[in-house]
Parts: C-alpha cells; structure tokens; sequence
DNA sequence: TTGGTTATGATTGTTTTTGATTATTTTTGG
DNA sequence: CCAAAAATAATCAAAAACAATCATAACCAA
C-alpha cells in the first residue's frame, strides 16, 4: 500500500470515527505498527490529527472518550490471542470459512504457509489473504456497502455449495437462553449456515459478549465451541452444561 | 502502446483511482517498469500528476477541480466514449453484468442514479460502483490474486443463477474464423457463459482488437454486438455479415 | 537501404522504505 | 508511590523502489 493511500486511509477512518487506535490502523493498511507511527508522526506534523497515546485523534477532539478508547485497545491484544488459539486449531489440508470481522481477520497472518483453504464473505479480508499467499474462494452475493460483506438470499445460495472442515465465526451475543446473537438478521443466516455446513463450528468472543442478547439468533450454544479470553469461573459454571468453551489464557 | 497513448491512460487510471502504483501501470500498458518511470517523471514535470514512493498520485487539489480534470480527461479517451456509448444503452431497471477489466470499470461512473442492478466478477469494480452507490452484487468464486476477479468452477455456478438484460465485455481479440478471444481460458468460459445468460450482449472493443487472435474463444461474433471506435470502413465491410458493429463517432 | 535518432527494457549501484528489535518512556493498577 | 504492562522512540538489517547507464530495437529521413 502506498504512502499517500495510506494517510488518506488515515484521515478517512479519523473521519468516521473521530479517535483510532495504531491496532485498527495496523489491521486497515495491513502495514506495521512501525509504519503507522511513522505516519502518524507525519500527519501531524502536517497538522492533519494529533497523537495519542494508543493511537490518533482528530485535531479539536477533547480527550473525553479517552478511557472507552484505552479500553477497547486493551481487548485488541486479547482479541489477538484468540484468534492466534484459533490458528492453532487449523490443520494441513482443512477448509475453512472465515467470517468477516476483526477477530477473524487477525488469524490471517497466522495461516501463512500452512496449505489450506479459505472460504469467505468478506471483501475486506483479501488484501490480507493474498498478501499471505492463502487460496481464497469468496462466496457470492449483495455487496453490502457499508461493511463490504455479502449477504442476501444469493449469498446464502452460494455459501451452501461448500463443505468446511472448520468454521471461525466472531458474535456480538452469547446467551445461556438466547444462544448466539448478532444485530443484522442477514448476517446471522448466513453465520448459523456456515455452522451447519461445518464439522466443527468456533465462536471467537472476548469475554465482554457473555450474558449479552443481539437482535437476531445464529445458533444454538450447543453447536459451537467458544473460544474466548479470560472469564470468571462462574461464567464458565454457567455456561458448561451448555457448551464446549476453550479460554485462552494470556 | 505509443507514448501519448500510455500517458494518457495513466492520466486515466489516476482518474479513477487516485493513486496508483508502478506495478499496476506496467500490468495496463504492457510496458517496462523502466518506461513508465520515465513516463511519470515527465508528467510530473508537466504538473499532471505527483511521484510518490512506488508510484503516483493525483496533485492535491480541490475536489472541484478535481472532478473537472478528470471529466476534461474522460471525453479525451476513446475507451472513455465507448463506455459512454455502452451506458447510453442501459435502461432504468435493468440487471447487468460488468466484466473485469478497465474499459468496462470506465462505465461506473455514468451508471450513477440509474436505479440498475449490476453484477460482476470483478473486485476491483467494487470500490467505484460503492462510491457511485450501485446496488451491486458480486459472483462467487476463487479469487485470481493478480487481477483480483473471480474465476473458475465455482464462479461459473455461481454466474449462471443470475439472469441478465445486458451484458458488458472486454476483449482482446476480434476475428471472423476465430471470433471473440481472450487469454485466458478461464475467464473466456465465464465470459461466454455471461454472454449467454444475457438478452443482448456487448463487446467493448477500440479498433485495435480487430483481426487480432487470442488463445481462448469467448463467442461466436453472430453472439454478440461490438462497439468500437472509429474503424476502417472496410472493416466494417468484412465483418458486417456476420455480426453487428456499432461505431461510436468522436 | 543507410545513418542517425529516439524509445525501450535490462542491469547496475544507490537510496528509500519497511518491519523487527531494542531500549526508553508513559500509563495503569494495587 | 511502586511495579508491571503497554506504548513509544531509536536503531538496524532486509527489501523494495529508485536513478543512471547501456545495449538493443524501432523509427525516420535521406
């Protein structure tokens, strides 16, 4: 990625989001941490954003959201040794469906060079997948513009002719009652089908999504194994009869 | 390729894309990585565009001025006029397939506000028709990560749910034995399927694919209309029999 | 055709960029 | 306030991109 599109990359997500930290960058250019600060020392001395520590702000932006922000830089290094567990899972040979999602797509550089395949919905994911050299099939469908996923019934048709050995999904809810949940209903068909056409389906979720309730319902508890970071043990006490859960820890 | 002819597509290719690396230029000319540093040392001279490490960018200026060169370089293109032609021919309603490549990428921009949907192989497509907000969808299928489309087997399936009013190529060969032809066997066979799904299809062609050969058949050239710039007559003459030749008049 | 000119692509050594590593500073939680 | 952890800055080697050079190929006019 050139420098130019990088910043410009830079600026636009600022815009969107008016803080950011150095990890979402890192992931976004899919360049090093050293390269990002490097940047960002630039932009600001192009007075394009002021630094943080963690990460950039936008120029006037108080230092209010500060303490959200430290927070969800802290899960990112959680989220990293979930999805490096995750890896560890995948084998010679195996096919496996990546979901679209920052936590699935932290795996990908873990899965250089170990011969598999990858299926997908996320557009987002292949500039990192062809950079690691990975055989990629995406699956058909609408382009939902904003997250530059597929969805619709046309996804859901193309995602059925495949088989997987693996599946990595990443949730927004997991409830003893309510199973797993995500907000968008066309994403959470296409999740729960990706489970069904698995052997082994995994959950990738920090322990923040536990006792949490989303919109629309993708799975039973007991058809995946949860893969997540540490949580108390009466979360665990919770949930055992329920289901399969694998904690990371750090 | 003549060296205006080069520095006037990658005038063009900035256009659309506002960076662009070295790498992509010597893919679209077919010319040297030597060639096109030369060529981008002489357009920066001429203020047309700014060298950056690995390529160039568009010279920062304002999205007005922006939007005027890059309109003022549109109509100079014949490739430029031919996507125009093609877009005249697209009705409100319709359902189309774009194929991958940059004479058909050169239509998104007149498809805006047009109430279509249109659907591609092409992933590099993708970020033009979402600025233009088209409702698209994408095939499914192996991703080809050099030209980042869709190919193969599962392509093919998945193309052939669709059904289409009119259909958009590009092509490198035109010729009366030999039809229409194209490199690579694997998108000649997405092509022609494409062709087939459609009511009517087009071929997108300048006057130099013309009696030209390439290895892999697409179509018979009873199976679909050529727009083109401006040709021979006799041109016109061998080929009007056998197929129907649109030329678009500059 | 010939001789001169220009454009091209390969090759060379040089410079820039990059990502990993290290040491240092800052932040956080007890 | 202290110790641990995280983020940063500084440093370095490898990789990528660069400019300069050269021989060849294409072109043009005589």
């Amino acid at each position: 990625m050139l420098t130019p599109e990088r910043h410009r990359k830079i600026i636009e997500v600022l815009g969107e989001k008016s803080v950011v930290t150095i990890q979402e960058l890192v992931e976004v250019t899919n360049s090093s941490e050293s390269t990002i600060r490097r940047d960002l020392s630039q932009l600001q001395k192009e007075k394009k954003l002021k630094r943080v520590h963690g990460g950039a702000s936008l120029t006037q932006q108080k230092s209010e959201e500060l303490s959200v922000f430290e927070k969800s830089e802290r899960n990112s290094s959680e989220k990293e040794r979930i999805a490096q567990y995750a890896c560890d899972l995948v084998e010679t040979g195996d096919c496996i469906y990546l979901d679209a999602g920052t936590t699935t797509l932290k795996m990908i550089p873990y899965l250089k060079d170990r011969e598999i395949t990858v299926v997908t919905n996320a557009i987002s994911h292949l500039e990192a997948l062809s950079q690691h050299e990975i055989k990629t099939y995406l699956i058909g469908g609408l382009v939902k513009s904003k997250t530059k996923a597929l969805v619709g019934s046309s996804a859901i048709k193309s995602l059925s002719s495949y088989r997987f050995d693996k599946v990595f999904l990443g949730i927004n809810g997991i409830h003893i009652d309510a199973g797993f949940t995500t907000p968008d209903p066309e994403e959470a068909a296409l999740k729960g089908l990706a489970i069904s056409l698995s052997q082994k389906g995994f959950i990738l979720a920090d322990h923040t999504k536990f006792h949490e309730t989303s919109f629309s319902k993708v799975a039973e508890l007991s058809e995946a194994i949860i893969i997540t970071d540490d949580i108390d043990d009466d979360v665990i006490y919770d949930f055992q009869d329920k289901t399969e859960i694998r904690v990371v820890t750090s």
